[in-house]
RNA sequence: GGCCCGUUCGUCUAGGGGUUAGGACGCAGGAUUUUCAUUCCUGUAACACGGGUUCGAAUCCCGUACGGGCUACCA
């Protein structure tokens, strides 16, 4: 039988971190076994439904390259993907349950029951409070038929027989045990009609073929209830395989990672740039940020997961190849943005320049700066290895596109003499009159020049950084020169050399 | 509180009865480089604690502590 597996978002929020991990993982796992990768929406809360989130977690998903093999846009044998246009069947799986005497109706307001919990806070709606409370397994069948029949407020709850050991044998965790008298009659279907995630989850999982469910250790608890589910609706044989994810914690302090936390520790926590609901502040996303997708999907696959041997780094196609739910983690993992960053560097590095012109291209046309895929290629080859966001290629380059404006004083200071200044003033016709611009040539033209003026590279060098930077931080002096081309080249040595001047007259 | 899950360098982790406990990030130092960075080398630093089992335990078992999750007509 061939591997199908889900992501099943919920779209309340902007796709966070945790939520993209999730992804990728069943993403790999699909992959890995030529299966499918499907997703799934899970928009059965109607209170909590964000406009936007939805096209949010797709935009998310098409940035990072994780695509869906079957999804609400791209539809597939099982649809609709998307919960609330699958109304009608979970009513009717709660029915089949209802007639197996597996589920039954209450008519507890959730009024009374916060009521009750308010009392007694270790309430739980099971087998050892049902028989006092209003449901349809002690109102006399005329009673709770007529409660229904008038549109009293009702839910579906599962019955759950006590003195039960419920097994769960978890990809990752192993054997886990529950008892089935610790377990409350959870609400299968609320009183608008539509089902709770317990419900949804089920039936779609079954319908769809889902073969193993990789979700988030939050679910762990209420995994017996799922398997009580599946056996009440006679779908024990074909139930699917649980592998339970560990959480991603917060780079200090206690508790798993939060969107607040974003603000806290300047990092993004969600992939893409979310406005935020409700007078909260904008978010940047890694996107934002200057990350790869590669890179962010690199970080956050060996975030609780280990492949066999030393290598970190790894392609998409790698990840698959190498991917296995046997080697994910047990324990939470906290989120390293150090590590994070190092990725990014790294895959920059690796970028073919190229393909990094296009992605610095909006940025520099954003500030207005010179913006020819030409140059953008010159500026990403010197500094690919100087960077660790995309931002970075215009922020910390700024020199290669605005004239030089501050120029490093103290190391004017120590190597400017004005005895200098005729050789500068030489230095600065050979580059006008040198005939290519092509860094390796210019390089060693100049050298010849220098050579022959006997001028130390020692003592000229800094001066020719100078000119073209201002700071003593940046690309191969000649790899600058090559980028700005003649014309700006001597315009920087003219400029620079008045400033040399100027500056030891003051 | 109850139920469930977990615990190896600061962080991500490998290992899993006898190891100098390995790698990566970070940090520190050094080499290369006309600068910065890259790259390379070196260093720093860990088996939560207590009991067992065993010739031997970081590794197996039990407790404790700590951390996490769940405990909604949310997912």
């Amino acid at each position: 039988m061939s591997v199908r597996v889900r992501f099943a978002p919920s779209p309340t929020g902007a796709l966070h971190i945790g939520g993209v991990r999730t992804a990728l993982y069943n993403y790999l796992f699909a992959k890995k076994n030529q299966g499918q990768f499907i997703l799934r929406v899970e928009d059965t809360d109607q209170t909590r439904y964000v406009p936007g989130a939805e096209e949010y977690i797709v935009e998310a998903l098409e940035w990072l390259g994780l695509q869906a093999d079957e999804s609400p846009a791209k539809g597939g044998p099982h649809g609709p993907y998307r919960q609330s246009e699958r109304k009608d069947l979970y009513a009717q799986y709660a029915e089949q349950l209802l007639q197996a005497g597996k589920a039954y109706y209450a008519f507890d307001t959730p009024e009374e029951l916060a009521a009750l919990r308010d009392k007694e806070p270790n309430f739980t709606y099971n087998h050892s409070t049902r028989g006092q409370l209003r449901n349809s397994l002690n109102l006399p069948e005329a009673e709770w038929r007529e409660l229904l029949d008038s549109g009293a407020p009702s839910v579906v709850r599962l019955l759950i027989e006590p003195n039960q050991e419920i097994l769960i044998d978890d990809l990752i965790r192993g054997r886990v045990v529950f008892q089935s008298s610790e377990l409350d009659d959870k609400v299968l279907l609320k009183n608008d009609g539509m089902p709770t995630y317990h419900l949804a989850n089920i039936v779609d999982d079954h319908l769809m073929e889902i073969t193993h469910v990789i979700r988030g250790e939050e679910w762990l608890s209420s995994t017996a209830h799922h398997v009580l589910l599946y056996e009440g609706l006679g779908w024990k044989d074909t139930m699917p395989q649980f592998a339970h994810l560990p959480l991603i914690l917060k780079p200090v302090g206690n508790g798993k990672l939060s969107k607040r936390d974003g603000a806290k520790f300047g990092i993004p926590v969600f992939p893409l740039y979310w406005a935020g609901q409700e007078g909260e502040d904008p978010y940047d996303g890694f996107r934002e940020a200057g990350f790869l997708p590669e890179a962010v999907l690199n970080f956050l696959a060996l975030l609780g997961w280990h492949p066999e041997g030393d290598q970190e780094l790894f392609t998409l196609g790698e990840l698959i190849d190498a991917f296995s739910i046997e080697q994910i983690n047990k324990s939470g993992a906290r989120f390293d943005y150090d590590k994070a960053k190092w990725f990014n560097e790294k895959y920059i590095q690796q970028m073919n320049p190229a393909a990094l012109a296009r992605l610095i291209q909006p940025q520099a046309v954003e500030k207005g700066y010179r913006s020819d895929l030409d140059f953008l290629e010159k500026v990403a080859a010197m500094m690919q290895e100087r960077v660790t966001f995309i931002d970075g290629f215009v922020d910390q380059a700024y020199y290669l596109f605005e004239p030089v404006k501050t120029y490093d004083e103290g190391m004017i200071g120590k190597k400017w003499k004005p005895e200098l200044a005729p050789a500068f003033e030489a230095l600065t016709e050979a580059f006008g009159a040198a005939d290519s611009y092509d860094a390796q040539a210019l390089e060693e033209s100049i050298k010849v020049f220098m050579e022959k003026e006997e001028l130390k590279p020692g003592a000229i060098f800094p001066l020719l950084r100078l000119a073209f930077a201002g700071t003593m931080k940046g690309p191969a002096i000649f790899d600058m020169a090559a980028a700005l081309g003649k014309e700006e080249t001597v315009n920087r040595l003219k400029s620079a050399l008045l400033v040399f001047n100027k500056q030891l007259a003051g």
